[in-house]
DNA sequence: TAATCCACTTAACAGTGTCAAGTGGACCGA
DNA sequence: TCGGTCCACTTGACACTGTTAAGTGGATTA
């Protein structure tokens, strides 16, 4: 019984911020057709017109979660030297998912049942190029090795702070004496910078 | 119209079987009640005679994981240097990963709904001590570095090569030039020794 | 033999994703 | 202004899901 027409993209964007609403407020278990729906105001059905499924709908919403990635790693200041940057991006990367349970746990799902969207994955990409620009500036720079595959090193450096942001987001990591949280990490990263430091550096 | 009574437990093995056939077949999504209950021959609800929900009965699942990871970790030689053993327990860990990547998937999910089971924790905290053990032999024999707090360390390790197992399990690193899939984990192997060594190894 | 027990079943509720068919307002040409 | 077409949305339904309340019937006990 609609009375007014939406403009077009419109409802798409309820929907979306809807769901949206939904999965922030409870995770994925309190998104559904029918809420989202009547949060909108409208059958469930509706929804299909505009998505393909609830699983696309989600897609859509893992790629605002990229969306959030990037503007957490992109604040990073781009002036820092290499080793420094890099460090900053690790904090960066741990801090959105301390900061974004509900967003990382949604893109980063370990059950993978349909390969994921192309555009969801040119934003992975597109993030892990951040990361990327600033190992190949250190290594021209002279302070990263240079013996190392730049983009074989900027895959370990991001699983590496991966694993450690996501155990710690699942609450898995095992309570350290001092029970200082971060202690990981910032142990993890002196590691990463030990590694990654050319061995000549102390002598430049 | 049950002719035979079972022994008791027998029917909770037969249903624990079945779902595990289940979810290694299909995934979680093909895990319910009612198939789980056709395959055994009995009816859905009787299920919650023996668990207390589905979600609790994938805890079980879960479990069973938890010693397959350990048979994985396990095997690893104990005789090894520390420094050789922890490799060989990070390629342990990564060949569990991607040899049994729906177990992988159970045991770390992303979303946690509710506080793992204490037994399941119980199991995860053994297979991290088997870990922990190495790195304290390591430092008692003095080819780690003294100055890191042992269970910080033991921590940090996981998390990295859980990362790239996790990243290489979901299928989300992205390929290298090579496609050698074992690059980025044996690049992040060569930076943990670098890590942990101890700096003076060289000379003794 | 009669009573109790309890392992299991049947029936049902409320929810899920999804599709086929219908409806009604908006638009467009005559 | 009338008739027709279009299509955004709705209704109703199907096949699932987890889970509970009540019933049943064979085995065990008194």
């Amino acid at each position: 019984m609609r009375t007014t027409r939406r403009g077009a993209g419109d409802l798409k964007a309820a929907i979306l911020r809807q769901a949206r609403r939904l999965y922030l407020a409870g995770g994925i278990e309190a998104v559904s057709a029918r809420k989202i729906a009547q949060g909108v105001g409208v059958s469930a059905t509706t929804i299909y017109l505009h998505f393909r499924s609830i699983d696309d709908l989600l897609d859509h919403l893992r790629m605002e979660g990229h969306g959030v990635l990037a503007t957490y790693l992109g604040g990073v200041d781009a002036t820092l030297p290499a080793l420094d940057g890099i460090r900053a991006m690790g904090r960066a990367y741990h801090r959105f998912g301390l900061e974004n349970r509900g967003w990382f746990a949604l893109m980063f799902p370990s059950h993978v049942t349909a390969p994921p969207r192309r555009e969801a994955v040119q934003r992975e990409m597109f993030t892990l190029m951040l990361l990327r620009d600033r190992v190949q500036r250190g290594i021209d720079a002279g302070d990263i090795r240079r013996d190392l595959d730049v983009m074989v090193a900027t895959n370990a450096l991001w699983a590496q702070i991966h694993g450690v942001t996501a155990l710690t987001v699942a609450g898995l990591l095992v309570q350290t004496a001092d029970g200082h949280a971060d202690a990981v990490l910032e142990t993890m990263l002196d590691g990463i910078e030990r590694w990654l430091a050319a061995p000549d550096e102390e002598h430049r």
